[in-house]
DNA sequence: CTGAAAGCGCTTACAG
DNA sequence: CTGAAAGCGCTTACAG
């Protein structure tokens, strides 16, 4: 606490002061069986008493290792950490990062860039989540030979990832809405993600649910252009969806049934609902998408597509483990089973 | 792709095929305009070609830097990444993160110990949370020159930390708890952290909040061993409050509020009770301590506290930056506001 | 069991 | 405007 410039005791330092050479310092840090006992006790003394811990950076350095590994996170942190379903994941990687060893790094942009974010990125291996990927990234994850898995990512990119079958998912629920006499229909989206490299003919979470309400509506005789039918987009917040309402009604005041992407959509417009004093599900049926806590928390229940958040980070982390220990090499997709949940917000459209 | 050994080009490389040294590569990333705009050009555009990018390890042994700061993991991962609460303090320290153009590192317990993680945690400063800072833990931070702030930590510590005033805030919600009539009440504590020295003086938050309470109780001429009063310990998750309710039942039949240290035990409960049939507030009052969003989803919405989350997390990495770039140096204590919040999870009691 | 020395890949004061 | 060289603080193959 002394005001002279405090300056970190080094290998060298515990060399000078004990009589070993800093190899055998190192070595009494690293692999103390390979010196005397006495040495060790010795060398480790002189560390605790000037007060020595060896400096990460420079040990990762000659390692080529940093311990740790990334979750990129894309444009707006307001909606990622936000959104309860990442967080979800995200206690999925730290765990296995914990029995691992590893620490989480989690990216924001550089300068605003996530591109400058992934040339510095100061980790092993990197998750991404949701992101239609640019090819620009996952070039300059190859150079720096930086293995990289998506989750939620484009299944027809060629990277390792995990999703579930979202155009399916998508599919089964929107048929268990039809089958209830819905035709008016509400979906809310979420926005095209903002770095889907447009020239490629890359089919994003989005895109693919849409997809498959698409096929369930066609099986109805309807279609996503079918004027009964309307799309709005939102960001995934809880606020947008209690932003939303307005434009529901306003768009298509005959709505008997909102489908979103996303439970967190619904929740907010549930809670608008509320607030506004209309009867869910007798006036307006509301359906969403991951399954969240909060979904059974509140009611009425929500209706919604169950997908294993904390298993999705699991998987992907095993597997971004795997790429880093060499274990596998070739481009890995894991398909996690997903499932329809019926609760008190989905009911019979009344005509 | 060849199946070469990929060995990342370096600094060298680049000199060597552009035929300038070592030191102008270094300028041409960081600092351009010390070399001729046809040096720079050549030097990129071979860097670019061999597909380099500075390898950020080296860079930081170099600068003495992480650029990262640490989020460091109380024992067990789940209750932490489980907590909305804590989650929302960490969008906060992102956010400053993202704006200092730093890393946040998620740190979990190396080889099950914090203070393995401690040791070799890679980064510039380190944040904790609701740690009963082990002396230890602060003494190898010292040490290895890492400044650190604490959120909700203990303020008899000497350490700059961010916290609201827990014995008032515990002792106003109380207060609201008795002025409605309620004796018989159950008080849900959270468990003592597990890293508290044991051996010194320190006052930890629940500590803090059942003095809190006591001071309350007592202005009602009872006290926290008066037979109408109980404590249970509990974990801060979900799922203990889920468990809780049997134990309350057992423990005291006539009980007609509980008062919980933490929102997210108080809706496990709610959610027991709605299961149960258990009318809440007629015939169990509930109340929280943290106000989080899914509080006004539950119905009833529940009576709490209202802390901010986010500026806890903002401040906290807002003053450990200071700390980092040397502004200031005397621990600093940062006091946030606190705020009651009735809803209708409180009732008044009917004898 | 122990140590001298090269190497990890950058940055930067200094000299020209 | 440009470069040779020292330095950041470790690890580790090699020799003894």
């Amino acid at each position: 606490m002394n005001d002279i410039k405090k300056k970190r005791p080094t290998i060298k330092d515990i060399a000078k002061e004990s009589g070993y050479s800093k190899t055998a310092v190192s070595f009494a840090f690293n692999e103390p069986s390979r010196l005397s006992s006495e040495a060790v006790k010795k060398i480790l003394e002189t560390a605790n008493s000037l007060g020595y811990f060896p400096n990460p950076l420079a040990r990762n350095l000659s390692l080529q290792k940093h311990f740790s590994i990334g979750f990129l996170l894309p444009q707006n942190i307001n909606h990622t950490m936000n959104n309860p379903y990442i967080l979800k994941v995200i206690e999925g990687i730290s765990k296995v990062c914990e029995s691992e060893n590893y620490t989480l790094t989690i990216i924001p942009p550089l300068r605003s860039s996530i591109e400058e974010a992934v040339k510095s990125a100061a980790v092993d291996g990197l998750i991404t989540m949701g992101m239609g990927l640019e090819n620009k990234i996952v070039e300059i994850l190859d150079k720096r030979n930086i293995p990289l898995v998506a989750i939620d990512g484009n299944p027809s990119q060629n990277i390792p990832s995990v999703n579930i079958d979202d155009e399916r998912a998508s599919h089964d629920i929107m048929c268990e809405v039809l089958k209830r006499g819905h035709r008016n229909i509400t979906i809310v989206s979420l926005s095209e993600d903002l770095f889907t490299d447009k020239i490629s003919n890359i089919k994003t979470v989005p895109l693919l649910r849409r997809q498959g309400y698409e096929r369930a509506l066609k099986e109805y005789g309807l279609s996503l252009t079918d004027e009964r039918i309307s799309i709005l987009l939102s960001e995934c917040t809880f606020e947008d969806g209690v932003n939303l309402y307005s434009q529901i009604i306003s768009q298509q005041p005959s709505v008997s049934c909102v489908v979103t992407m996303s439970d967190i959509v619904a929740i907010g417009i549930l809670y608008k609902l509320r607030v506004e004093k209309i009867d869910v599900p007798a006036t307006l049926s509301v359906v969403g998408f991951d399954n969240l806590l909060e979904s059974k928390l509140i009611s009425p229940r929500l209706t919604t597509v169950d997908q294993p958040g904390l298993d999705k980070g699991i998987f992907a982390s095993n597997l971004l483990f795997d790429y880093i220990k060499g274990k596998i090499e070739n481009t890995t997709r894991i398909e996690v089973p997903y499932k329809v949940i019926i609760r008190e917000s989905l009911g019979e459209f009344n005509a």
